[in-house]
DNA sequence: TACAAGTATAGACTATACTCTAATGTTGTA
DNA sequence: TACAACATTAGAGTATAGTCTATACTTGTA
């Protein structure tokens, strides 16, 4: 597919699409064919990809952490040990946000409460 | 206190420390009467908001909505209706937060047992 | 008193992550 | 075939959150 279907699909825009083939997170593929345009084809894997680029987002990962996230995933070139480390290492990060997130609860939670005691 | 004084106990430097006043999170007061300078002063509370700041950031609340949460937390001007909304919606932001690192929690070691597994 | 250290303000600079514009060329349909 | 819709690249612009520099004045200590 070409990159306003892809777009359509993932609901993420072209510019944005194209800002992340910049920035390494995906990669369309030229049909080497066709000489009349250079116009770059994505499959399905680009949408799973895209898929897992916004919930990594949505969860405060950083595109370079995307990055490095996506590779251990999809790129065959880094061993399985290699690939095991950084999974655990953004299992681990994510178990301190959520941490954190409930420590942050916690004391929103005992503003609440000392604001109705105080003024009721 | 001076702003090198809180800049220590926090370890916010006083750059970042003038960027939260500039940004209305904390208030310095001036005092009135010294009439050959006008450093700003601060009290323990700038030192508790500080504090919170670097909370609230860590788990990704940007800078308007800790201007927010504090308003609901130290500001006697809204009423304690507005804050329990306030500190509600915060919440609720928060549960969802926790929610969507769960979520992700679950893909990566998904995509864990599945490195292993298919290499080994 | 000299001078290092501290303070204030304005504004320039950086990094991240987009977002948009301009210029130019291609494709598909009435 | 005209022309709207789509594609590419380069580069400019925006928002957030700092971070740093320059300038100028003040304070504390040897």
């Amino acid at each position: 597919m070409l990159i306003n279907e892809l777009s359509k699909i993932t609901g993420i825009t072209a510019h944005t699409i194209r800002f992340y083939e910049k920035s390494g997170l995906i990669k369309g593929k030229r049909d080497e064919t066709v000489k009349s345009n250079n116009y770059f084809h994505y499959d399905d894997e680009t949408v799973e990809k895209l898929e897992l680029i916004r919930d990594a987002k949505s969860v405060g990962f950083t595109i370079s952490e995307i990055g490095e996230l996506m590779d251990a995933w999809y790129n065959n070139k880094i061993t399985v040990e290699e690939k095991v480390a950084v999974l655990d290492e953004k299992l681990i990060s994510i178990d301190e946000r959520i941490k954190q997130l409930k420590q942050m609860k916690k004391m929103i939670s005992q503003f609440k409460k000392d604001v109705i005691e105080d003024n009721c």
